[in-house]
RNA sequence: GCCGCUAUCGUCUAGGGGACUAGGACGCCGCCCUCUCACGGCGGAAACCGGGGUUCGAAUCCCCGUAGCGGUACCA
């Protein structure tokens, strides 16, 4: 059973999606992998549009799936080879596999097979008669089995007897995927078929074909699927659960990246943090795990962090300005990246700085519900006012320093009502750097427009 | 229903017969740091699905059960 076995010297991977949406986490990782595997190994990659389903696949969907491949760094040696356009040599192997007698016409439909098992029970198969026309059909051998060699589950064994005769061809023709797919990896020279595990079942139809048409197999290699926190199949409802959602909120390439990475494989016992390059060299078939894995938003953000943190200022500063859309953000960038997850997350804690004080009642009242706080502020607003011109932290640091001793509170007693004055929030980057930031005169005209509303409500808040 | 795959902390995983009082990471809890929020540091709770074997010895091998998932299209 294993005497076939392709004897192509190099490696040859591919990643085929089918462009019916967007390319979604599973679909990613599935790329991911083969790409991990064949840079790792001196292999080559081929991209392959499964575009035989014409209702779904659009245009648009394969711009997409480039686009994501693309952001993600993946990139390929032979491709995007469309399947359609693989169509005349379908048809001739399916001519071939009807002449040779492999292959039969059939009418049969779905409910003949469902009767047929009825009346004949779980062991044995469908199979029909030869019909002058109609669908085609693959035999299936009665007897034997057909064993598929998956690198990380070992040998799957299919009996023959539960297998039904599979459709390949429709009534018209055109052929179908289980034929398509075997025909398409064995005339790119695939090695090595690394695929969802949700194929699994399929694989034997293709080794069917392989074997009816005299042709070597590849190595099989089922990932392990990837479920939602519910532990149901990733869908929309999950979350941010394509490629482009992941971009669009905030996530780093090289971060969604890694963590696709650790998802259904492991590398190594006390590190998962790998630089790509790293990881094509320890990424192996046999390290891939079996059993599935639920993708944790939570852990990305953490690795994500991680990754932004290790970004020098230039290069996040122009992530950050690409993905806010803002210009000149600089000096912004230095005093929040110890602060943020995502690019996603700049906007929230400096938004203030360009677009004027945030309205947060809840801030306003708890912080200004503290009887000394508008006094504090006062204070405060005496001092910064008293500072030279460069109004630097340090020089900043150094006035505001003395305020809590003097009114005999904490520090956040002092702070705090600062903070609220220039941000409208409780949550901000340090404020002597955000009053440095801001620069003089905005601090202190921030500062005198809560004085005044404070003042308009001298019994405080009210809110 | 049938066929197949899988089964270690809530999650991702390490583990491939003795090194396991089962390791790491995310998350969670507590403490420290601290002007908020984070970051960082320290500590803690938290798992071998159940049952049979095999073996001197099993998280690791085998069988059964159970559960989850996938497939079962003239979809891919």
């Amino acid at each position: 059973m294993r005497s076939n076995y392709h004897q192509y010297s190099s490696m040859r991977v591919r990643f085929a999606p089918s462009p019916t949406g967007a390319l979604h986490i599973g679909g990613a990782r599935t790329a991911l992998f083969n790409w991990l595997l064949a840079r790792g190994q001196g292999g080559e990659m081929v991209l392959r549009i499964e575009d035989t389903d014409r209702e779904r696949s659009t245009d648009a969907n394969i711009a997409q799936i480039l686009d994501a491949l693309e952001w993600l760094g993946i990139d390929w040696d032979e491709g995007p080879l469309m399947q359609t356009s693989n169509e005349d040599r379908h048809r001739a192997v399916l001519a071939e596999l009807e002449e040779s007698g492999r292959a039969y016409r059939s009418h049969a439909t779905g409910d003949d097979v469902r009767v047929w098992k009825d009346i004949h029970g779980a062991d044995r198969g469908y199979r029909g008669e030869a019909e002058p026309d109609g669908a085609l059909r693959l035999r299936v051998p009665d007897e034997g089995e057909t064993v598929v060699a998956d690198a990380v589950r070992g040998e799957t064994v299919f009996a023959h007897k539960h297998l039904d005769d599979p459709v390949i061809a429709r009534a018209d023709g055109t052929p179908l995927y289980n034929l398509a797919v075997a025909v398409d990896d064995l005339d790119a020279e695939i090695t090595h078929v690394v695929r969802g595990e949700d194929h699994l079942s399929n694989t034997p139809k293709q080794v069917l074909v392989l074997e009816a048409l005299g042709a070597p197999l590849p190595i099989y290699a089922h990932l392990p699927l990837l479920h939602g926190p519910d532990g149901k199949k990733l869908s929309k409802r999950h979350g941010a659960a394509s490629v482009q959602e992941l971009r669009d909120s905030g996530y780093l390439a090289e971060a969604v990246v890694n963590y696709m990475a650790l998802l259904g494989a492991g590398y190594d016992s006390e590190q998962e943090i790998f630089p790509v390059a790293e990881l094509q060299q320890r990424f192996s078939l046999s390290r891939v795990s079996k059993s599935p894995a639920v993708f944790d938003e939570k852990k990305l953000r953490h690795i994500n962090g991680l990754y932004l943190r290790e970004l020098d200022e230039a290069d996040l500063t122009s992530r950050l300005e690409r993905f806010t859309g803002r210009t000149d953000l600089g000096p912004a960038v230095s005093i929040s990246r110890e602060k943020i997850q995502t690019l996603n997350d700049f906007e929230p804690l400096c938004g203030f700085i360009y677009d004027g004080v945030t309205e947060d009642p809840k801030a306003f009242s708890k912080v200004f519900g503290k009887a000394e706080a508008p006094a504090a502020l006062k204070r405060a607003r005496e001092v910064l006012a008293a500072v030279d011109d460069s109004f630097t932290e340090q020089l900043i640091e150094t006035s505001l320093e003395p305020l809590p001793a003097e009114f005999d509170v904490g520090a956040g007693r002092i702070f705090q009502p600062i903070r609220v004055a220039l941000s409208g929030t409780t949550i901000s980057p340090g404020i002597f750097e955000t009053l440095a930031l801001l620069g003089k005169d905005e601090s202190l005209l921030r500062i005198d427009r809560m004085l005044e509303r404070l003042a308009a409500e001298p019994d405080g808040p009210s809110a």
